[in-house]
DNA sequence: TTACTATGTGAGTATATAATCACATACTGA
DNA sequence: TCAGTATGTGATTATATACTCACATAGTAA
């Protein structure tokens, strides 16, 4: 059995897992690699309300995904720990296999 | 604006998240990284129901991050591509700098 | 002050996800 | 064949998450 050490962690590590998990989020984080962005422009650039894109961002920022400057009436966010752009590296390996299995699959028919 | 194919992208990309991001699929996969494991013997370790672990585990092998063979009355799963586990590395480094940022927070008090 | 802009939040609704229980299926071994 | 075990799935319920709209707040600039 788990221990509630273990179970705590994995609550903890689920939350920030949980916090990348949305295509939105994604897009965001594709977004904010290339630089720092204020709210306006990344809801213009992924196409989505920015009441919607504000809430996004506090999810990510709570999670420690995100930090943000207050620049006038801008808030400007910015990736915090750079090394989530490696687990995209992990996915992108998931979905090329998706594809080659697909492919072997095909190929019994 | 995102492109028709980008948003896919990320579409696909958060469904590979979302497999992750729970606490009992964390806790297999910490589980599963020493060596594959029957449902049985899974859910005992997580102490969950079989019926539940048994749909995370579908979950999990839907999205790509799992895969299993029978071996009589027993499935066994394992890892499919262990890279999931450099994701951790990651979120390790983001809840270090959570803990950090609690410290200085707390120093202003 | 007044009008304007950027951001965030409350409330309501829609949708997705998770957990539980009962049950079906499939394999094993007497 | 029959009893027993491992796994998975349908149905239900509970909970969490996402989106939209309206509105509040805070800074800017005339």
């Amino acid at each position: 059995m788990l221990s509630k050490r273990k179970q705590l962690l994995f609550e903890k590590q689920a939350e920030i897992a949980k916090a990348i998990a949305h295509p939105l989020r994604i897009a965001v984080v594709n977004f904010l690699k290339d630089g720092e962005q204020c709210v306006c422009d990344i809801a213009e650039h992924i196409g989505s309300e920015r009441s919607n894109v504000s809430r996004h961002l506090s999810v990510m920022s709570n999670a420690g995904l995100l930090e943000y400057r207050k620049e006038g009436l801008k808030v400007i966010y910015r990736l915090k720990t750079p090394c989530i752009l490696d687990f995209f590296s992990c996915v992108s390996r998931v979905l090329k296999q998706q594809v080659k299995d697909n492919k072997l699959l095909l190929a019994e028919l």
